[in-house]
DNA sequence: GGACCTAGTGTACAAATGACTATAGTTATG
DNA sequence: CATAACTATAGTCATTTGTACACTAGGTCC
């Protein structure tokens, strides 16, 4: 998930809360700084982690000196944004592949479960969302009535509409009043829409 | 040239090299690196100027911790997003006023010369511009015919409208065909429109 | 089983580092 | 001229901090 390789659960928290300090405070923290935040009694078992993080590049030291912990990716600079996952259909249905594209959208859009997909077709156009707009959605198996959601269907394909769900079946409602609702049986919800960004000109 | 208040030669220096190691190396330098980058030959006299620095609120230290010296103006860094001017009307007009906030939408819009604004109104809403989106604006006096501009109109009101300029007129074209088009004699471009976003939710 | 990685506890030490006192030269400012 | 502010030297002290050593324990891999 980083571009760190390999990290181990432990490893990637310290290295997280290194960062955090080092955003938040303007400085990294000590060993036992780190030991006192998670509940580790020797400064070793902090050495260790350092160690590892150092031996696997995420992190550079100079030995002998205090806080001087230096990240090697400026990583949280380069690990701003959310994942363009694909295209999303609005008409008629698209593929919707995980790329590895980032589009960086920041603060006001940023987390671990928030991705982007981009806009196709004009199926949204009355909830004022145009073909090559991006969505951003937040990943999660559920959504409330009428919520618009990124859903997919059961021959795999992934589109963009409200979600109402009714007896024996599903209505996938388009804001386009030209546009019927589409019917199915079943679907999957990959997340819901909570934002809109477009590029003019 | 900062926002800081009238640090001698020296401290500024001083203050400059702290800056320059947080930015290069990622930590702050300690008392005796200080002394040394400027032949400083006792800790006290850099001493002196850190308590001076911290006093002119240009930094913030914790006692007793190596290296904690904090920026205060936590200056290049953290300056991004963009200025929330305020609300622009696409209905009724408003007022425009210029505040404090900032917006973050990261790499995908920034520079000197982007602000944002918050929209009032449904005027463009065929232009799928909604009540309470953001418009991201560029910042310039001049804008090509029908591009989606901020107007500044004689009496001082900002708006939000399509630009069209006629021959002894302005046309401040609304996007809702509810809307009549305003005319003006005269407007001041304030930037011209480059994007939207909007969070739901 | 043995080699190896991860993840610790506990203790100890030496170096790194901030903070302090005392002293003093310089430059403005009233 | 006196006072204050700024800048600096010299040396000392106490704390912070990185590092090392010895030892334990749970995994994985061959």
């Amino acid at each position: 998930m980083n571009g760190l390789k390999s990290l181990t659960e432990r490893q990637a928290a310290v290295y997280n809360f290194i960062v955090e300090k080092i955003q938040n405070r303007g400085y990294g923290p000590t060993v036992r700084e780190i030991a006192e935040e998670f509940g580790i009694r020797s400064p070793n078992g902090v050495m260790c982690h350092l160690k590892a993080l150092e031996k696997k590049g995420a992190i550079r030291r100079s030995p002998h000196k205090s806080r001087a912990i230096e990240l090697v990716h400026d990583s949280v600079q380069r690990e701003r944004g959310l994942v363009l996952a694909g295209r999303v259909a609005a008409g008629v249905l698209h593929e919707a592949v995980e790329q590895n594209e980032r589009i960086d959208l920041g603060d006001m859009f940023h987390g671990p479960n928030l991705f982007a997909l981009e806009v196709s077709g004009d199926s949204m156009i009355e909830a004022q969302i145009a073909d090559g707009d991006y969505v951003v959605v937040r990943e999660q198996p559920t959504a409330r009535i009428g919520e618009m959601v990124v859903a997919e269907t059961e021959d795999g394909d992934a589109t963009l509409k409200y979600w109402y769900p009714e007896k024996n079946r599903i209505r996938l409602q388009p804001a386009n009043s030209s546009m019927a609702p589409i019917y199915v049986q079943d679907a999957r919800i990959r997340g819901v829409i909570v934002g809109v960004v477009r590029k003019i000109g």
